[in-house]
Parts: C-alpha cells; sequence; structure tokens
DNA sequence: CGGACTGTTGATCAAGGTCAACCTCTGTGG
DNA sequence: CCACAGAGGTTGACCTTGATCAACAGTCCG
C-alpha cells in the first residue's frame, strides 16, 4: 500500500489548498508526495519552461513566485498568471508536444519537476490524485476566464483592483492565517503586462487607489485598507476557488460513485 | 468488451479531430459513442448553460455554433470561446460547484449532454479516453491563453484578423477539406464582445481588411483572399492544434507507458 | 408598408499610451 | 563616507487608438 510510505513533508501550500477544498485520501497524499523528489531552485528571473521547449514535464511550485508569459517578436508581452506556492503549472505539457508559452522565476524559486511517466504512474495507483488534478485545472480554467474578462472589459482601475485583490485572497488560502499585510513581489512592469496597460498607466492608477485611502504599499509590502472597495471594484471575483461538489468529496481515492468498492 | 457494442455514429467533427491529433483505440471510440446517447437540441439564442448553474454536466456541442461568455451586471460582457461541432464544453464543470460562465447557441444547435457518473464510468472503462480528454483541455487551454495575449497586447486589426484565422483554422479542421469560403454566422456585435472592441470599431476594421484585400464577406460568407497577409496580422498562432507527442500516439487505452498490458 | 436588426460612416471625445524629466532607493566601489 | 550607477517609481505634456453618439442604408420578415 502507498499509504504506509514514509512522507517527507512535500508541498504545504498545495497540501492546505487540497485539504480545504478537495480532502484527498491518505493514498493520494502519500502518492502526492513520491512525485516531490525531483526538488529544485532557481534564481529570480530563471526561465522555468522556454516557449517552444519540447521538454514535457510539470513544475509544482514550493515556495517563491512566478509567472506564466507569452511574447510577441517585438517586444509586446502578456503575462497569463502569477504563480504562488502551491501552484501546479500545467500537467497539460505532457499531452502537448511545445510549450506555447514560458515559465519564469520572479523571485528565487523552490520547485519540483514532475516527469510525465512518474505521474502517470502515481494517477494508476491513486486515482483520487486524478481528482485533485482535474479539480486544480478546473480552478485554473476558471481563473483564465476572469483574467479574460478583465483584460478584455474592464477599465484600468477595475483591472489592477482586480488583480489585488485575485492575489491577496490567493495568498490568504496558502497561508494558514490571513495576513493583514501581503507580501507581493511585483514589479509595476509585471502589473503592467499582466493587465494589458502601461507601466505609467498603472503607476497613475496604484497612485489613485492608494490617494483614495484603498490600499497601501510600502516597499513589497501590500495592504488592504478597505477590503469593502476594493472587493467592489474588482468585479469578476465570483466565488473562487469553489470547493469540490459534496458528491465528490470524502471520497479519498473514490472517483465520483457512491459504491465503496475501492478502484 | 465495449469494442463491439454497436456504434451509432456519435459526433462525426469530434472522431475526425481525434483521430488526426491523438489517435484513439477502438475501445475509447465505443466508449464514446456511448456517452452520445443523451442528444438535445436547441434554438439560437438558448442558453445551454447559465452562469451560476449548478447542474453538472459536460456539453459536446455536434452541429451549430455556440459560444462561452461571461457577463457584468451592467451589461458589458467577454466571449470566451466560440464552440463549434465536435468541441467538449467544460468537463471541468464536473469538479467545480457552480459555473462561472454561461454558454449560449449562436444557430440552431444540436448537443450531446453528458452526465458525471456516465463519463466517469467511461473513463474508468476506456482510460484511453481520458487522455483525449486531457489533450482537449490542453489544446482549450493554449487557446484560452491565445485569446489573452490577444486581448491584452494586440491592436484592432490583429484582434480582429486573429479571431477570423483561428476560426477558419478550427473550421479546416472538422470540415474534410477545407474550404474555400467559411460560413461564420457571426453578427459584428459577437466579434466586438470576443475580441474587446465596440462594435462600431469592429465594423471599421472589417471595412479596412477587405478594402486591402486581406479578406472578403457576403452574408455569412467569409473568404480569405490573402492567406499571407491574414495570418501575418493574426501573430499569436503558434502551431495549434498539436498533435499528441508521438510516445502517448498508437496506444489505443494505453496510458503513455512503454509495457504493453493493457490497463 | 413599416419595423427590427445588422452594418456603415462621420463627428467628437476620452482612456490610456508615449516620451521625457525627475525622484527615491539600494547597492557598489573608491 | 561619499560618488555614482541602475532599477523602479512618479509626474507632466502631448498624442493616438478606439469608444461613443448619431444618422443612415440594406435586408429580412410579418
Amino acid at each position: 500500500m502507498l499509504a504506509d510510505t514514509p512522507v517527507e513533508s512535500p508541498c504545504p501550500p498545495l497540501l492546505r489548498r487540497l485539504r480545504k477544498f478537495v480532502d484527498p485520501g491518505p493514498d493520494d497524499l502519500a502518492a502526492l508526495a513520491l512525485l516531490t523528489r525531483d526538488r529544485r531552485q532557481a534564481d529570480a528571473g530563471t526561465c522555468l519552461l522556454r516557449e517552444g521547449d519540447s521538454g514535457r514535464a510539470a513544475l509544482l511550485l514550493c515556495s517563491g513566485w512566478a509567472m506564466r508569459e507569452r511574447s510577441l517578436p517585438d517586444g509586446r508581452r502578456q503575462i497569463m498568471e502569477f504563480l504562488l506556492p502551491g501552484d501546479m503549472c500545467d500537467p497539460g505539457s505532457f499531452v502537448t508536444r511545445r510549450a506555447d508559452s514560458s515559465v519564469l522565476a520572479i523571485t528565487a524559486v523552490q520547485y519540483v519537476r514532475v516527469a510525465p511517466d512518474l505521474l502517470m504512474d502515481a494517477l494508476r495507483r491513486a486515482p483520487g490524485l486524478g481528482l485533485c488534478l482535474w479539480w486544480m485545472a478546473a480552478q485554473h480554467a476558471a481563473l483564465m476566464r476572469s483574467h479574460l474578462l478583465a483584460v478584455g472589459r474592464l477599465d484600468a482601475r477595475e483591472r489592477v483592483a482586480g488583480l489585488v485583490w485575485e492575489l491577496a485572497r490567493r495568498l490568504d488560502l496558502i497561508a494558514d492565517g490571513p495576513p493583514r499585510v501581503y507580501r507581493m513581489p511585483l514589479s509595476q512592469d509585471l502589473i503592467a503586462d499582466a493587465t494589458g496597460l502601461s507601466v505609467v498607466h498603472v503607476s497613475r492608477t496604484l497612485c489613485g487607489l492608494e490617494r483614495e485611502g484603498v490600499l497601501h504599499r510600502h516597499g513589497g509590502s501590500w495592504q488592504i485598507l478597505s477590503r469593502r472597495r476594493l472587493r467592489a471594484l474588482a468585479k469578476p471575483g465570483i466565488d473562487w476557488p469553489q470547493a469540490l461538489p459534496e458528491s465528490l468529496r470524502h471520497g479519498g481515492s473514490r472517483v465520483g460513485t457512491t459504491d465503496d468498492t475501492p478502484c
């Protein structure tokens, strides 16, 4: 049985998230722990995965911040998402020939590189893990849709506020207690490329929000002064992330049926 | 064995796509056919899935066009994607409590509603089906990233050209021979909400492209006059979609290992 | 024939981009 | 200890893209 192999603490932020929303069984957790053998680290600015690469592997971010971006020959670029500790960065690459976007470390990071066959193996042994991945992928897709809505239809204030709100919420999820001050290693340059604005306008917008007493920045520390107003600005929030539906929870390795026979 | 249950032709466009890129085994195809029992149809304008709904089911579009959109209380909306015949519209809803976006029929459509346990069952019996879904999800995610790049960093001409280019390519994939004239039931209103532009500006942009001899419209028929120039405008194309990597193909029900024992 | 819907065109306006100067840190080397 | 460089941030002036408003032209349909 997988359940009693020695478990070296794999990735606390991820576990915290999964426990809260998906409720994986002990076998699944053990299988997950086995995936995290190939630990690595990288300095800020390093490219963990380059657009066009064919080296197929999923990345699991354990500490630090990273981002996924796609850029054009002329220098324009769009940041697709910021990756926080506990984020699994596309297992989709397994079924794809070349990466369509790059992943860059924003700060120094620790991460795990998961090879395809390792994951496939784990999936076969602990089917509940598949559910976890599926859930993460679904949450991720919803987040991408929020970004698309933001960039396509919100104005500058809303986009910037939305980004700050999103990141604060995501940090809440992986911290044990929601902090009053958030550490966010974001240059305005990054915010601009994530929101589709220019650096200058991001500066203006942030100053505006600060002047109105919505938030306060100092160094890399962000404080949300008016949760209410920030949230109101960050429209597309819906309730995110959502827990796995009841019918699928408390199942451990069970995959969504009502009968109790394992596998 | 599933392989010899009678197969009522399920959804030709989907099969065409899968055969070309994923190469599913006979068991997988049979399992797929069994999923398509709950056939339905809907008129243009009908809402197939409403934002906030908790009814969890995947939709498989068999004929006609649909779209996924998300809208704000004040009327702004963003179209996330257009759904063409053969598109599977988020099996992600299975692991989610409420839909974060709506799916609307653009034309009259035929579609299949796949219930969660039906799919879960099929996945257990024909594991290769999981690979198909995984592949589709990965392609879909890449497409969403293209949209995000477009809306965030491309100008109006590039966005509109990009959309036309994308749709033409996708139509090619599900047709047997690439047509010289594409039927696209797109009002400029839809194009606007998909590209994050205003209707008026879409009109101007399209007229511009037409004046320059890049494309030609008449009624719902679109003709690409200069493939080269349209493609050049539609930057973010990468090569999409990508076939499944060799190591995973020709596997039928095998899931990415080299040994031949089934399951 | 009249209305609804979609597309086109012109005039005007505003959100946000661009360019450039300047400022504040922080770290580095003399 | 100071001088300096470089990165990131702020501010102002000006310009451009695309939004908005409004009028009008086709087309479809009862």
